[in-house]
RNA sequence: GCAGAUGUGGUGGAAUGGCAGACACGAUGGACUCAAAAUCCAUUGUAGAAAUACGUGUGGGUUCAAGUCCCAUCAUCUGCACCA
């Protein structure tokens, strides 16, 4: 009987289906264990072979966990609302809910034929109003604690898709949907205050098991940074302030810079005597998106103000203030005390326009082409009144308290990380559950209106105004105002995308829940996410995103953990054939369909997982996958040559025991290639017996389980009749006085380069192990004067010769 | 420019500072076959008939011993908001 594949995954998925193998519930008498991974995105394209990477590790995990005695929730959904879906539908003049369910359908279907143990009994949809109810439930209790408001922005909007994009969103300077160029644009929009959790994103992040990337790239995200806030004078009536991380080098200041869009330059436009140069520059700086300012590193652009002066507090020198558009608004305080001999880029604009430079560190380093950079805190500083002498830790904290003293500043905390543009003027989202009433104001709708329900809409094109389509139904536009209920008209802006990612992973505990989230017994067994995997352009965002979400929850007493995710890792990508990245222009996407058709779920999981370092970005190679194909066929025919036996036999047992202790070991360590080399390493080494025992073949079937679902069970039914499925079984384990051979080879070095090898008995001591090495090596050592005898156990013998 | 990562056979990739190239693909030769495919066996880092020599991007260093640690350098990939 040869292995057909097609019969078998069928069975299986079949029989998993019917007798709901992986459903789960509350059990309080085992283990939990919580494994979740990035639910997808069900794209028209349907899925792609990436998708599997992580569904086949993790599955991988979870069954290995189930067979160590674990309750597993492991579950899959649906990130469905978003803007591909929403422009397919505009292109085909189809219903974006129509698209969402035929996408869906078919990512499900692909999905199954995966072989992956979800529990589908908690399959979630974010587009279904009985989930997103709860998504504008907790975006109620943002706005009711003060963390959701409304802002006029200067924001990134998309001409092409109408729609206003986070910064997150814009890639190099390019819409990250459609790859249109992005340009600014005043719009009032709903923010998140995550900056006020930006201290605890920061600090928590050190009590989570995240691998190293993850961590660093939320660390460098939030960017916190420790300087000062000082007040600047002017010749007018206004004091600039300015944000320093080195406030010490205040006596080197010899000009001011401040952003474009400063308060100061339209309130003393009067005073300024350029006033028209100046307004032309900040005009042409307006077209510039963020990104285009950082792409404008070869010349720093800027323009004085004449007529305008600004005093240094600390020695009353006039100092003259330019504009330029390498100071950014958004981060500090709009204006920088500018210090060329020690900075940089104030380096390069001071060389640009002429101006002087104050040295006021002392350090070796003297470089005339650039700033002086000094990364000694023992370096002292000169020219500097009062500071001279002292070092720059020193300095820098007698200078904060004698601003304090003088109240010309004071210590400040900055963070990189701005407010999350919460707001999309779309329609395919969740719409945002509150009105504006002309005597009350912004007013969150009442709770036991929830869902407040997406209108069917016709037309869901959006409106060129970039207002969201949604302003067009007067319907559902006019309301009453919750508080007095008079007339009022209901936001029409929606939410983005990540808003139902941003808590999914609490639904998944309890999806049928009526009355809240999920109930607080099924939060407090199953949270927090033991295990959390995803892509590695998630790990910045999305996890912080949701971080941030989860911590609120926790301070309104909705969850019981400070973090979501104990353990966060990150899987490389699946590359086309030709090492590039698989995209639809590039034409060298790979279907898993056809693969899965041509050699079945198995191989095809088995391949994902061999194709190289988890962690790594891999090429698909369609030759490769053959092994694997191989491989199973080779345990399939096992079945021919099966014979009697409880144990394993003598010859068998040490390598036995190592594969089993190495497949345990690897598949923690997200080394699912190496486990799989073992494997086969095995399977080559049985061959040789030409045959295997049952109790051997067993044990080989459990071990391969997780990898291979489909055909293990046909094979455990087949050779055992034993009424038990593997999945019900105990994963094996092994002996660890059973994992090392009593004869090992070990190699003999003449100045460590390798001359010869010797087998030697691990009971052999040493003095004997090294006489019979130099016996051995008598040739190269004869009349040699030898200096030292290294042996290192188990692996080698050195002889050091002179 | 900044930050992070990666450089190992023809290919994907293995190697707690201790025998570089596990495992797999591909290739070559053989068996089976009328033939092909599949399967099985053997060989396969480079040079060399062999002994041997040389080999982990490049140049130094530490060490009895370096793919691995340190310094410098080059190349590639990814992310980015000139973060003061």
């Amino acid at each position: 009987m040869s292995y057909n594949h097609e019969k078998i995954d069928k069975k299986w998925q079949d029989l998993w289906d019917e007798k709901k193998s992986f459903k789960v519930v509350i059990d309080k008498t085992k283990p939990k264990f919580y494994a979740l991974v990035e639910f997808p995105y069900p794209s028209g394209q349907g899925l792609h072979v990436g998708h599997p990477r992580s569904y086949t590790a993790l599955d991988i995990i979870s069954r290995k966990r189930r067979l160590e005695g674990f309750n597993v929730l492991y579950p899959m959904g649906w990130d469905a609302f978003g803007l591909p879906t929403e422009n397919f539908a505009i292109k085909n003049n189809i219903h974006p809910s129509i698209v969402t369910k035929t996408n869906i359908s078919n990512f499900k279907k692909q999905l199954k034929s995966l072989g992956i143990s979800f529990d589908w009994e908690r399959e979630i949809d974010t587009t279904d109003p009985k989930y997103y109810r709860w998504t504008q439930w907790i975006f109620i209790q943002l706005f009711n604690h003060g963390l959701a408001y409304k802002k006029e922005m200067n924001v990134n909007w998309c001409p092409s898709c109408r729609v206003v994009l986070a910064n997150e969103e814009v890639v190099s300077g390019n819409c990250e949907r459609c790859s249109e160029g992005v340009i600014r644009k005043i719009k009032s929009q709903w923010m998140l205050k995550i900056t006020d959790y930006a201290d605890r994103l920061i600090d928590d992040i050190d009590s989570v098991d995240y691998i190293d990337r993850v961590k660093v790239s939320q660390k460098n995200w939030i960017g916190r940074s420790y300087g000062a806030e000082i007040n600047f004078t002017t010749n007018v009536d206004f004091d600039l302030q300015i944000y320093t991380t080195k406030p010490e080098t205040i006596f080197g200041v010899t000009y001011m810079v401040i952003a474009p869009e400063h308060d100061f330059i339209i309130k003393h436009k009067d005073n300024i005597k350029n006033i028209d140069d100046v307004i032309k520059y900040i005009e042409k700086s307006k077209c510039k998106s963020d990104f285009d300012r950082v792409e404008m590193i070869k010349e720093k652009t800027g323009i004085i103000l004449e007529g305008v002066y600004a005093c240094n507090p600390l020695n009353n020198n006039k100092i003259p203030i330019y504009i330029s558009d390498y100071v950014l608004i958004t981060f500090g305080s709009g204006a920088v005390m500018a210090v060329p001999a020690h900075d940089q880029r104030d380096f390069e604009f001071a060389k640009k326009f002429g101006l002087e430079a104050i040295q006021v560190i002392d350090t070796l380093v003297n470089d005339k082409n650039s700033a002086i950079l000094s990364n000694n805190d023992s370096d002292c500083l000169i020219n500097s009144e009062f500071l001279n002498g002292l070092n720059i830790l020193d300095s820098r904290s007698k200078i904060l308290s004698f601003i304090e003293d003088k109240n010309i500043g004071r210590a400040k905390t900055n963070y990189r990380l701005r407010d999350w543009i919460f707001s999309r003027q779309r329609y395919w989202g969740e719409p945002i559950p509150i009105v504006f009433c002309e005597e009350c104001g912004y007013q969150a709708i009442d709770e036991k209106d929830l869902p407040l329900k997406l209108p069917n809409l016709d037309n869901f094109k959006p409106t060129d105004s970039g207002e969201s389509p949604l302003s067009n139904i007067s319907e559902f536009v006019n309301t009453n105002c919750p508080k007095c209920f008079g007339l009022a008209k209901r936001e029409t802006d929606t939410m983005p995308q990540w808003a139902g990612s941003s808590w999914y992973f609490l639904r998944y505990c309890d999806v049928d829940n009526e009355d809240q989230i999920a109930s607080k017994e099924s939060i407090d067994y199953f949270m927090p996410v033991d295990w959390y995997n995803g892509g590695m352009e998630h790990t910045t965002l999305h996890v912080l995103y949701s971080r941030f979400w989860h911590k609120f929850l926790y301070d309104i007493g909705i969850v019981t953990t400070k973090e979501p995710y104990l353990k966060r890792t990150s899987h490389g990508m699946i590359l086309g054939e030709n090492g590039e990245k698989m995209s639809k222009s590039r034409g060298n996407v790979v279907n898993p369909d056809i693969i899965i058709s041509k050699y079945g779920s198995d191989t095809m999981r088995l391949y994902e997982m061999f194709i190289g370092d988890f962690e790594k970005s891999a090429p698909w190679s369609s030759d490769s996958i053959k092994g694997c194909r191989r491989f199973l066929e080779r345990i399939w025919n096992f079945q021919n040559i099966l014979i009697e036996g409880e144990y394993f036999r003598e010859n068998l047992k040490i390598i036995f025991n190592k594969t089993i202790k190495k497949v345990t070991e690897d598949i923690e360590n997200l080394k699912f290639n190496t486990a799989i080399a073992v494997m086969m390493s095995l399977i080559n080494n049985i061959y040789e017996t030409k045959s295997i025992n049952k109790y051997e073949y067993k044990t080989l079937l459990v071990l391969l389980n997780p990898f291979a679902p489909h055909i293990t069970e046909e094979l455990n039914e087949i050779c055992f009749k034993n009424n038990l499925y593997i999945y019900q079984f105990k994963w094996p384990i092994f002996d660890i006085n059973k994992c090392i051979d009593s004869n090992i080879e070990i190699a003999l070095q003449i100045n460590g380069k390798i001359k010869n090898k010797i087998d030697i008995n691990i009971e052999d001591d040493e003095e004997n192990i090294i006489k019979i090495a130099k016996e051995k090596l008598a040739e190269y050592l004869d009349s040699r004067h030898i200096i030292k005898e290294i042996y290192i156990k188990n692996r080698l013998v050195n002889i050091v010769v002179k």
